[in-house]
DNA sequence: TTGACAGTTGAATAGTTGCTCAACTATGAT
DNA sequence: ATCATAGTTGAGCAACTATTCAACTGTCAA
């Protein structure tokens, strides 16, 4: 009884992943696997933020931050809001705090 | 009223995070940032393999899955016990499975 | 002991990536 | 028009990384 339920519930888990997919997935995984963007996405679930002001509370220069920007833009992570000579740049998907915080979770635990 | 609690629930979401945990946090990612280590984490979430097991499953060298494994071995994302000449791995976290899920799922969505 | 099989490891190489620098666009103020 | 500010972009370089190759350890069988 108990087994069948099992058989059930992991054949629903668990289904097919094509070649395609697993790239986009371990690319997707890219994006967060560096420190500066860590800080742009912790930064921006904070409040959003205009580069000038990311460039400060990072301490890194407008470049940097700006092509990292662009990386999260591509990935649909953050979205932008032009106001004047100034870009806004806020968080695009609740995806993003679910998945640092699993991460987080996972690193607190003892093994 | 609401605004109060709003207040209360972002003071409680959003905990401090330091230097040291966002390089933590960015390298745990780095490990999920390469399509042969998705490939290998998702092979064993069907079921635990051996290293030729996986060489076969995934059509490459066994050195090749053998310095990935380290990784994910250093990473504490998978385990092994050693039976005779083979060495047996298995998942070691619940987590990887719902990281996976979760970033699937963003990918999904249109923007 | 010898050989075959399972897996690990270190060095070398080829490819990738993050930051800097300089040049650029665009907007607003004088 | 001119200048300052805000941000973007492409090239180049230094650092990193995934795979290959060859040599290695450990286990089992004859």
């Amino acid at each position: 009884m108990a087994e069948t339920l099992n058989k059930k519930i992991s054949s629903i888990k668990k289904e097919m992943i094509n070649e395609r997919e697993i790239y986009d997935i371990s690319d997707f995984f890219k994006v967060f696997g560096d420190s500066t963007r860590i800080k742009i996405l912790w930064a921006l679930d904070t409040r959003s933020m205009t580069v000038s002001e990311l460039c400060v509370a990072l301490e890194m220069t407008k470049s940097a931050i700006s092509h990292q920007l662009k990386t999260l833009k591509d990935n649909k992570l953050v979205k932008y809001k032009k106001i004047g000579k100034n870009v806004i740049y806020s968080l695009d998907d609740e995806h993003v705090s679910i998945i640092i915080e699993t991460a987080r979770k996972h690193l607190k635990e003892d093994h």
